[in-house]
DNA sequence: GGCCAATAATTTGGGCCCGAATGATCACGC
DNA sequence: GCGTGATCATTCGGGCCCAAATTATTGGCC
């Protein structure tokens, strides 16, 4: 960002540009200002905790939901990601040639793969989350504390009704 | 979404698992609705109204912005866009080919690039935006109407601070 | 046992994505 | 005029990204 128009630049150039449109604005902004945020966001996260470890943030993603359910199966870190298995197959095979994570076959059940982390997958988590959260925490140090859980709650609530079937 | 997780159970999981790290699970809560949330919303708009028209998301943005600022430079669609020029100059490349964009050199300065909507492109987006606006119109109002301006300037300043240098 | 539809993960092909290198153009000082 | 450093857009190489096709395994059902 910082770019030759401003945020409100932007808004304005839009509200004339398309005032016979019958739009809704309100809506416009809270979907661009996700979409900037989310990006903006981001970019930081990538640039001070991912990339100095030469981490994508997909990776970043996978290595971060194995962490949390210790064991789990590939689909799931797809869903609960939100790629696909198609990239998810990729990213692993990254993953396991770096040594952060292990493949295995089932034993139940021999479609599946469940995906661990290694040692040195869960000591570099260890390791970085906590540098990743201070990140986290001084983005939303720009919102003022009391409108912390109404914002998140607003950003689930989409969430779902974006995710519903149509 | 809509997995094997919901999203209450998987920000108990995060919870316990990373009790005695001493961070901030508020910041947290926030940046991950923040992903989840543009994840779902830009997925629901690419499946609704661009993948119809075989449009990827960035082509699409790259549409939008020329066609706010009627005829704009390489760079400034980049920098608006959140993405590299390296990227635009192969999205341009699509959308030249396909004929919905125009690309000729400033007479001003020889190093520049403007860019323009083709009638074709000018077409595309005055009958896809309306469309493209319904589905935001559909997931904001997920939000509570009194919650929404305040929603939008949380997603701005989480912009503008992401967006500060270090 | 032997077939068969359903369900997994992976591979394939084409597009997006970035940083770094490249080549063109400009502005400025002399 | 003529360098010289700055500023553009593009190209290149490697990784991510998806839908569709492929390969493998499973759980009925006879």
């Amino acid at each position: 960002m910082a770019g030759p128009h401003t945020l409100a630049e932007t808004e304005r150039a839009v509200e004339s540009r398309l005032s016979d449109m019958n739009l809704d604005f309100e809506a416009m902004a809270v979907t661009s200002n996700l979409f900037r945020a989310a990006n903006a966001v981001r970019n930081r996260l990538e640039g001070t905790v991912l990339k100095p470890h030469d981490l994508t943030w997909t990776a970043f993603v996978v290595l971060w939901v194995t962490w949390i359910w210790e064991e789990v199966e590939t689909r799931i870190i797809a869903e609960e990601g939100g790629f696909s298995k198609a990239t998810l197959s990729g990213v692993l095979a990254t993953l396991e040639r770096r040594g952060l994570v292990v493949r295995e076959r089932s034993a139940d059940d021999g479609r599946l793969v469940i995906v661990r982390l290694s040692p040195a997958g869960r000591r570099l988590m260890r390791r970085l989350f906590p540098l990743f959260n201070q990140q986290e925490q001084a983005v939303v140090a720009a919102i003022p504390a009391a409108d912390r859980p109404g914002t998140a709650e607003a950003l689930r609530r989409m969430t779902v009704t974006a995710s519903e079937p149509r």
